[in-house]
DNA sequence: TAGATTGTTAATCGATTAACAATC
DNA sequence: TAGATTGTTAATCGATTAACAATC
């Protein structure tokens, strides 16, 4: 109930709050404040305290957070402590990229399937994962749970495949295509537009280089 | 001198507004008011307006926006407009889909080189782009201009990398590796961190499956 | 000219930061 | 208890939206 008065730029950070506290856990670290945290992350205290009171008072006056305990509590809100199984549609590099992608499984994230339409992609596999006829995709999700699906393919197919997924009943989609979806309410999309990512960064470079030049 | 002004939300967008300039003009729009592409984009006209007047009036009274004009000018500012060098540091399955990734050429970005440490990889191509040995990065970057370095390496090895790059002149790192970067002022770093789009992804997921038990 | 739509100012909304009382 | 640090309210800041005069 509480959850979808969230804003984006809070969720947006959680994950970053989980990965510093991952490290810190690793260094042995078992305590820390927002003070502490905050010089190590390079954002205010305050928003630490704020965000993370958005989901419940986590930590001890005088004494600040238990760094396994926050780190635990933060993956449970991220979901991060149940399996979700995932598919990835596409089986060329990027695809398969992901589907290599060792830290996934860590984190819960389980690769089920890939599915292509070449046929000398098809019956091979990446790992343990086979790769399998997008044809079959209908019939895979008939009989398989799937959480997530991924979408490593072409604009132009990602959003007939979007669709077909949609109809199939599942709720996630991970989009690294060109493109916007249209899916109903009840369905998620996270995109990765890797491009308008590369622009940015051309952007930046492009601003940096005239400040330079005129300072 | 404006540009420093410029919001991180506006610049944000301006690669979305490109994207959808360019499915406009290939579908032979000449002219678009900020009401109608506010409808394509599901973003208010008021906002469409409120960012292009950043950079300048693009748009015409009682006309709208010349959308190959818009476009080109938008290109212009994310500096489109010219080509990009690009090496990539690691040579795996990640970097050589970035490789191989067609589109990027289209956009000015120009894959002149990968590098990696596995000595089976190194001496191999990914299309025309010869893979590297690591090692020779410093005597790379001293002979040929390198506008953007791209990081798909494990994080342990991305840190003591970015500082070879910064070392030798490098301003620009995308990077893909699940850490950040600590680099001088006139070093810009564009991060893509994929573990934790995903898990923004399975935290929308549990939300919405909370809400639609409550509903 | 009249109609349409921008550019731009003003109003609103939301997110971030500061401050401090509560409390461990 | 005294010191430290949270949780939380209030103040500030910035971004978005609304409104409308300018103008094509």
């Amino acid at each position: 109930m509480e959850k979808s008065t969230i804003s984006r730029a809070v969720i947006q950070r959680l994950p970053r709050y989980y990965r510093y506290l991952g490290e810190l856990m690793s260094e042995g670290c078992q305590r820390i404040s927002s003070g502490e945290l905050s010089n190590r992350m390079h954002v205010t205290a305050s928003q630490i305290r704020q965000d993370l009171n958005h989901f419940g008072g986590f930590g001890q006056q005088g004494y600040g957070y238990n760094v396994e305990y926050l780190y635990n509590e933060i993956g449970k809100i991220l979901g991060l402590d149940t399996t979700h199984r995932v598919i990835i549609i596409g089986a060329g590099n990027l695809g398969t990229a992901l589907a290599n992608y060792p830290n996934f499984e860590k984190r819960g994230f389980l690769v089920t399937a890939l599915f292509d339409v070449n046929p000398e992609r098809i019956g091979q596999t990446v790992g343990d994962i086979p790769i399998l006829p997008l044809d079959t995709l209908e019939d895979y999700l008939a009989e398989h749970p799937v959480h997530i699906a991924t979408l490593a393919i072409p604009k132009t197919a990602a959003v007939g495949v979007a669709e077909r997924l949609v109809a199939c009943g599942v709720k996630a989609i991970w989009n690294f295509a060109h493109t916007d979806l249209t899916v109903p309410d009840d369905v998620v999309v996270e995109n990765v537009h890797l491009s308008e990512s590369l622009m940015r960064l051309s952007y930046n470079l492009s601003t940096q280089k005239k400040e330079k030049g005129t300072d």
